[in-house]
DNA sequence: GTACTATATCCGTATATCCGAATATAAGGA
DNA sequence: TCCTTATATTCGGATATACGGATATAGTAC
């Protein structure tokens, strides 16, 4: 046991892998502003497209567009009501995690 | 207080200017495995440039821009030792953070 | 000064991403 | 059926990102 950094780096084809779907599933849907918004709007109660592209101000195409990413990592579920869709949070885990980023940027270091 | 959606929508100016933070700041920093990657094998305890494009078997250049944009975005500092450079994380609390993510994305649903 | 090591920057090219208007699809009501 | 509303997809073009070889810079030792 001479490693002095024992558990990030012991296994690192794992750590490879774990950040791969980490990336894939989480990191990639956060590229931009729009998005993370979006998670945070839609939060634990979900949200309509509309309500969303409203809420945002942004174009109709846009929101779908960027919900459909969302929907692509999943991140997102969604849910037909009639004629309009229902996204909803797939594990409100994200929240949590936002949270914590927001709280990181809002102190003055921690 | 109608709204169903308190906290997340109340102050949406309030939320849009914390997320730029957090997008500048954390986010576009995560793009890419690489990137990610480096944060773990720096650690609580730092890494000097040369053992992170070693461990990652990545090319000197491509490391060097990496670090720089993650020193540039603040989630990393360096300190100089003679010939070398350490990298250090500027916030641990960006371990947890990716620990989460981790956690995420290794659990079949929460 | 020269030589050596460690790190940073420059460069061109390939690829990916973003945007929004326009168009397509799907469901509901007359 | 036709019309309306809600959402999804297509399209082109502007912009951004990633990569790594080559080169530049900074420090150490002699």
């Amino acid at each position: 046991m001479e490693n002095p950094q024992p558990d990030t780096t012991h296994n690192l084809d794992q750590l490879r892998e774990d950040i791969e779907r980490m990336h894939d599933q989480i990191c990639y849907a956060l590229r931009g502003p729009v998005r993370i918004l979006m998670l945070f709007v839609i939060g634990a109660e979900g949200r309509y497209v509309n309500e969303i592209s409203e809420l945002l101000d942004i174009p109709q195409s846009t929101a779908s567009r960027h919900l459909a990413i969302l929907r692509e990592r999943g991140l997102v579920e969604t849910e037909r009501q009639g004629t309009s869709i229902k996204y909803r949070l797939t594990n409100v885990h994200i929240l949590s995690i936002l949270d914590d980023m927001r709280r990181m940027v809002t102190q003055e270091k921690s």
